[in-house]
DNA sequence: AAAGCGCTCAACCGCATGCTG
DNA sequence: CCAGCATGCGGTTGAGCGCTT
């Protein structure tokens, strides 16, 4: 086991991000303990794990969710609550993570929003509290203190109707559209919802990207926006095998 | 111009689950 | 079947950045 004090944490260096991304080209995007090992990094090997996942995993979209993307994430929360990283299945290069903090971000400004309508308006009775927070039958064991954890740990289930966050977008897109993406695609396997969003990699390593096989990784093409595609230039062809 | 505030996102932690011998 | 280890997942935190006052 490796010492504890001699651990690095923190932000990842570009030096470390090519270290890692060089062994996991080597050895496979498994393994992680022993990645962490063999590449030199004082960095635990779940910490690898999450910096390649999250950040130098090829074929990850940076940037702004797209509105379909958007409208995905608040259907499919509203079915499935805080099941993160199954919806992001559902959205290729996305992660859970980045899924995760849009979610808090959103529900943080539909909160204020409910509260200044709560201000402006005292006298209209608005029920978000059971909407958001009531049906958090999953995942809600760390509720704490303020009601603003609560309210993000909504947990939303289909079962209770459509959430509030899903509710908001009618009138503006067809939920069946949304089904019929989702559905078609159902269950664990993956599909491209939004065909205008996806690139061509996903035609062949949908699979590979979330449920890594090793061996299936190398093969990915690089996007020139990623990370550490830069670090090497177009030249330098990562993952040739 | 500076300070304060809020937002975003990378990264950590702890627990759950899966795998292997 | 069980124990130990590896990996995955969800919740949480905090640094950095941009906007507002």
């Amino acid at each position: 086991m490796e010492l504890e004090g001699e651990m690095r944490k923190g932000p990842w260096t570009e030096q470390e991000d090519v270290q890692l991304a060089l062994c996991v080209n080597l050895y496979g995007d498994r393994r992680w303990d022993f990645i962490a090992k063999v590449s030199g990094l004082k960095r635990t090997g779940k910490s690898c794990r999450l910096r390649w996942v999250n950040y130098l995993h090829p074929g990850l979209k940076r940037g702004k969710m797209s509105s379909h993307e958007e409208r995905l994430v608040l259907e499919l929360h509203s079915r499935w609550g805080n099941r993160w990283s199954r919806i992001a299945r559902k959205l290729p290069g996305r992660t859970d993570n980045e899924i995760k903090n849009y979610w808090r971000t959103y529900m943080r400004k539909k909160s204020q929003e409910k509260k200044r309508t709560k201000l402006s308006s005292p006298s209209s009775s608005v029920s978000y509290n059971s909407s958001y927070s009531s049906s958090s039958t999953i995942s809600s064991t760390k509720i704490k203190d303020t009601d603003e954890r609560n309210f993000f740990d909504t947990g939303g289930v289909a079962a209770t109707g459509l959430s509030d966050a899903a509710e908001i977008q009618k009138g503006e897109y067809s939920m069946d559209e949304i089904w019929n993406d989702i559905v078609s695609s159902d269950d664990d396997e993956i599909k491209p919802v939004c065909p205008t969003l996806v690139p061509p990699i996903w035609d062949y390593c949908q699979d590979s990207l979330w449920n890594t096989d090793q061996g299936k990784d190398t093969d990915m093409f690089l996007h020139t926006s990623e990370p550490f595609y830069s670090l090497f230039g177009p030249e330098e062809t990562f993952f040739a095998g």
